[in-house]
DNA sequence: TCGGATT
């Protein structure tokens, strides 16, 4: 990669400044009485930045509304992974005001991107982000704000909701407290506590940093889109599978955007490669973020297509199912169930697939298909264990 | 023979 190597920022939610001239320009940092600048006209977090959206990409896209006094896309320490967010402080609070207006809301490859002011820099602030799990699937933001709100200041709040079934709960979500010592008191009084009227407890935890993919599920979409590029879908194994003709052929009657919309949603924003046999993976920079601005993208912005697969052998792991599935399309995660004690497999286990029709694909194809001495079930995981 | 979930 020839890419200028960016720097790793900390994981920390601060903004580093570069400090401000000393002087007092016409629309300059303002300065308080005590020396130290004023951003918090100036200075944005934006966040829900797409994974590989990279420093230059950042700076492009808020630089086009106006002079910047410094941004930073903040990058996990030690893998150097995009935490998806970053901070802008413009020069001017007017571009800052404009910036917001603009570009809050922006819908960027699967991500939409939220602009606002960032609050003053602090140690207390941080870590401060619950994940919260067992939540009852009736709970709404709103009621979950309020079950939390006893404990201190909400900054953000969310319930993740299920693509497919078109907004349904999936009992998970956040809460970012204005004070770490906030969120520590929720875990204290609400971790393993049912909330009034529901049926199970429910699970308060710090959270991850926000997409921590697995490395080998960004390899994989890297590989499909880099391999797309050349040689179109792969198929080598379609092929081996069944006699279903490659996807990917000829107009596609249920999404005929897709090959408009494929490169954004997948993974990259653009990988070349050579067209060799093993492709190489080099980013490149696009010319203008305007080009990803004018584009909404429809459709599931969730978890993706999840794939129920059915008699895997005890010793099946999480690598078998990148095998399989990925050939066929952008896998996002992978699961084996496993027995909680033997930590053997219990016959079955998860897939999750970006895109529909890759889905659909993987499933005609792999349905039936021999895994040693076993015949695997394949299809679309269903909602309940209930039998049709 | 259909989990656990990480914006």
């Amino acid at each position: 990669m020839s890419r200028m190597v960016t720097q790793i920022i900390s994981t920390m939610e601060t903004q580093v400044s570069n400090g401000p001239s000393g002087t007092s320009l016409p629309n300059g940092p303002v300065i308080s009485t005590n020396g130290a600048t004023d951003d918090s006209k100036t200075n944005l977090i934006v966040n829900y930045l797409p994974q590989n959206m990279t420093q230059e990409e950042f700076k492009s896209l808020f630089g086009s509304i106006g002079e910047i006094e410094s941004c930073k896309l903040v990058r996990d320490k030690i893998t150097g992974q995009s935490l998806g967010y970053g901070f802008v402080n413009y020069v001017d609070p007017n571009d800052a005001d404009k910036a917001i207006n603009t570009l809050n809301g922006l819908k960027l490859q699967t991500k939409t991107i939220k602009v606002s002011y960032a609050r003053p820099s602090s140690a207390s602030i941080r870590d401060a982000n619950l994940y919260v799990s067992g939540l009852p699937k009736t709970m709404t933001q709103k009621d979950m704000e309020q079950l939390f709100s006893q404990y201190g200041r909400i900054i953000t709040s969310r319930i993740l909701v299920d693509q497919v079934t078109a907004g349904i709960s999936r009992g998970v979500g956040f809460i970012r407290f204005d004070k770490r010592n906030e969120a520590e008191e929720a875990i204290k009084g609400l971790n393993g506590q049912k909330p009034l009227g529901a049926a199970e407890p429910i699970t308060v935890k710090f959270a991850n940093n926000p997409s921590q993919k697995t490395g080998q599920a960004l390899l994989t979409q890297l590989y499909q889109t880099a391999a797309r590029r050349y040689t179109g879908p792969l198929h080598h194994q379609t092929q081996r599978f069944s006699l279903i003709p490659p996807f990917g052929k000829g107009p596609d009657p249920n999404n005929s955007t897709k090959p408009i919309l494929d490169n954004l949603l997948n993974a990259s924003y653009g990988v070349k490669s050579s067209p060799s046999l093993l492709p190489r993976f080099s980013p490149i920079t696009i010319d203008s973020m305007t080009s990803l601005a004018g584009v909404n993208l429809t459709g599931p912005t969730g978890a993706g297509w999840c794939i129920f697969v059915y008699n895997l052998s005890p010793e099946a792991d999480e690598s078998v199912l990148w095998q399989l599935f990925g050939p066929f399309g952008a896998v996002t995660n992978v699961k084996v169930i496993r027995d909680f004690t033997t930590n053997k497999c219990k016959g079955f286990g998860f897939v999750t697939m970006t895109n529909y029709d890759e889905a659909a694909m993987a499933i005609a194809s792999l349905n039936g298909y021999r895994l040693g001495d076993r015949v695997l079930q394949v299809s679309f995981k269903t909602s309940k264990q209930h039998k049709a």
